[in-house]
DNA sequence: AAACTGGCCTGGACGC
DNA sequence: TGCGTCCAGGCCAGTT
């Protein structure tokens, strides 16, 4: 379940290793990894490239060659980059391999292979890259920005802040807890929300993927960075897979609801229903 | 246009 | 012990 923070640290991790390495040949192990192109232009494509940048958009990672192709990963639940030396065994979920011209290695794995990897000139190529939501860690993530986006919007909150064409880079972690620090329960509808509640969601997002950014991403379950280590943030969580367990704000117990075929972690007395 | 549903995928937990 | 069932939740296609 790799988030914006966990995506930006492998980001973060990858760029110092791979920047300015040539790759020599390209091994693909799962054929299903690849969305674009066929597996053979996605080999030529690729062979005796140098990378020359490492970007996030979202939650895809944005590799850039020096024949202006972009080669782009989305990792979805599972997916892992590591960053590792030639002679360093094949993992069982290794299903893509980078072999560099200096014997080190980049792979990519995925446990359960919904992890897609684009090779394409055009990011409108690569899946719904352009389509994506603003950044909310960007400049341009306004309050205002935010009021105007939920203005036309009448689902209920957490579908709509999973939804990365409304906003990029949330996933169910960091939506449940936004929605604990800024007091809104996660099957409200978007109508409902003050100008109150909207002012301190936008803080709310902004903080917790500061937050998760600054400790590395959570690790729950299968999260390392390109370099194999965990996360830290999943010791700070205030409601996420915390069922049970006692609001650290009232002592009520933390419940779990199922929004839109999706979990949802809540406080039902820091997060009424009804107002 | 926006909202919703089901499908993809597989390891691990659980019940019998 | 082993089998079946369900759950985790990224996104996407299809439908309303």
């Amino acid at each position: 379940m790799p988030e914006l923070p966990e995506v930006q640290t492998v980001v973060d991790t990858l760029k110092p290793n791979i920047i300015d390495k040539k790759i020599e040949a390209v091994e693909v192990i799962e054929e299903k990894l690849v969305e674009k192109p066929r597996l053979e232009e996605f080999k030529d494509l690729l062979v005796g490239q140098i990378i020359t940048n490492v970007k996030r958009r979202g939650k895809y990672i944005i590799i850039e060659l020096d024949n202006s192709y972009y080669l782009v990963s989305h990792l979805r639940m599972t997916g892992r980059f590591s960053y590792v030396d030639d002679g360093q065994e094949i993992g069982d979920y290794d299903y893509i391999l980078f072999k560099f011209s200096d014997n080190e290695e980049l792979r990519l794995g995925s446990k359960r292979k919904f992890t897609r990897t684009y090779l394409v000139d055009d990011l409108a190529d690569a899946g719904s890259l352009t389509d994506l939501g603003p950044e909310p860690l960007s400049e341009e993530f306004t309050l205002d920005m935010f009021k105007e986006l939920i203005a036309p919007r009448r689902g209920r909150m957490k579908p709509l802040l999973l939804n990365q064409k409304f906003i990029a880079g949330l996933g169910s972690i960091y939506v449940d807890e936004s929605l604990f620090i800024s007091g809104i329960h996660p099957m409200r509808t978007a109508d409902t929300l003050t100008e109150e509640e909207i002012t301190k969601l936008h803080g709310a997002i902004r903080q917790v993927l500061a937050e998760g950014i600054e400790h590395r991403g959570t690790t729950k379950w299968d999260y390392v960075d390109a370099s194999g280590q965990a996360g830290s943030y999943q010791d700070e969580l205030r409601v996420y897979d915390r069922e049970e367990e006692e609001c650290f704000e009232c002592g009520t117990k933390i419940q779990r609801t199922k929004v839109g075929g999706r979990s949802a972690y809540f406080c039902p007395q820091c997060q009424p229903l009804e107002e």
